[in-house]
DNA sequence: GTCAATGTTTTTCTCGAGATTTTTATCCAA
DNA sequence: TTGGATAAAAATCTCGAGAAAAACATTGAC
């Protein structure tokens, strides 16, 4: 087996190159979804994206199927796909569902997290503080800003990694794709508010600590935290 | 709109006819998966395969990515697809992950659920009932096992159809077919035991009393039964 | 006898063209 | 002007063949 010492990767998730250029135009393609140049509701056309992602059409159609997998499109029968629509309410859902998750799984890493976890989890909260810098220095381009959001998944991600269960850690990968996309309308009008940062230090803390209930409720509310600022949006960018 | 009485369908999820070559052999790939007709860690050959399912290599091709989705099926790279593993241990995710969301989701139920709700829960299991007396009655005919199997699909996600969150919904749906897989092998030993009729019975009671603690304790006693029943089997037929 | 290298065979991956289905546009009648 | 039916256009879905990669078998050297 080759996952002898089990160190995962601190790159963000994106370390293996894609193998087939069906997983490249996926890759792609969820990048720009995420990013919201393919718009919410927007009808996805195999015949013009095809050129664009300079790929067969058969190939970007199974680009688009692997995309249904995450939700972020939608196949209808004999009709097409279509970027997934976004609304508060699904953003609700996802941010409740995601709590219930992942306070369970953060639960269970405390209480079975070993010294490799704890040394992570330090690990990548400071790549994450280093992503945090940079944005507060430079501007905003938008290289800086996918840095931190590579970094923050990837520190949510080692958070829950000591957790037994693969079901959960699937499930809330899969949310955790979706609550980007969210996250990026609120960071486009504010940036990245000072605490998050206190916050990230105080969930690493009571982690450290061992002190589940502590470390669950800072969780629960920096997530929320985030629905709050969605919920504060103009109404008209929830196309 | 067509939704007018908001009627759900009680034939078991499979009422609209696949519009797709690619989601008829889809369906019929996933029937055969969980039958173990295809067994775990199998490969699964698209130019062999193409023939059996009379479709092109292409469509049989989607019809694998689909089935990613659903995990029955884990694609390698530039290798191929192979019929995801089982083992005791990923059973055991599969039900405590299922008890989580479906308890929770049978909560929101109980307290969001209307007369039409309570008419469903009841009209399913009368269903599943009619379908309990077949199989004794009559041998343990393929077909029969099929229908119970549907009907019992359709009593449980009734039950925690007035849940508000879709993805709580999405996620038990995923992890439904899963044990839907173990299941089969400690049915194909022991026949369904007498009283299950009985656990169905007390869930529908205590749900109907809005009693939401014992209805979800049933539940959880209910779903955890099943692991009870993998675990005593042989160890071989996990292989 | 073991190991590495090479060549063959199988399998996967990719592409473009044809067959269906859906969507849009046009026309005619009420 | 509105409504429905027919015809044209566009898009999806499907297939088989060719290119690329992986798996397998054979051979030869140490």
């Amino acid at each position: 087996m080759n996952d002898v010492a089990s160190v995962p990767d601190l790159t963000g998730g994106h370390a293996d190159e894609p193998k087939t250029l069906a997983e490249g135009a996926y890759r792609q393609l969820r990048r720009d979804i995420i990013e919201g140049l393919h718009r919410p509701g927007e009808k996805l056309r195999v015949e013009h994206l095809k050129d664009q992602y300079s790929v067969g059409a058969g190939t970007l159609r199974e680009a688009l199927q692997l995309l249904v997998t995450d939700a972020l499109v939608v196949a209808q029968g004999q009709r097409g796909f279509r970027v997934a629509p976004i609304s508060l309410d699904d953003f609700e859902d996802i941010t409740r569902t995601r709590v219930l998750l992942e306070t369970v799984a953060l639960q269970q890493s405390i209480e079975r997290g070993d010294d490799a976890w704890e040394a992570n989890v330090v690990a990548s909260f400071h790549m994450l503080s280093r992503a945090e810098d940079k944005l507060d220095d430079s501007s905003k381009n938008g290289h800086g800003r996918e840095e931190w959001e590579q970094r923050n998944r990837a520190f949510h991600e080692v958070l829950i990694s000591a957790s037994p269960s693969r079901w959960i850690r699937h499930f809330q990968n899969i949310l955790y794709l979706q609550s980007e996309r969210y996250r990026r309308l609120s960071l486009f009008r504010q940036p990245i508010p000072r605490d998050v940062h206190a916050e990230h230090q105080a969930i690493v803390d009571a982690a450290l600590a061992r002190n589940a209930p502590e470390a669950t409720r800072i969780l629960t509310d920096h997530i929320l935290r985030t629905l709050e600022a969605v919920r504060n949006l103009p109404d008209d960018l929830l196309s």
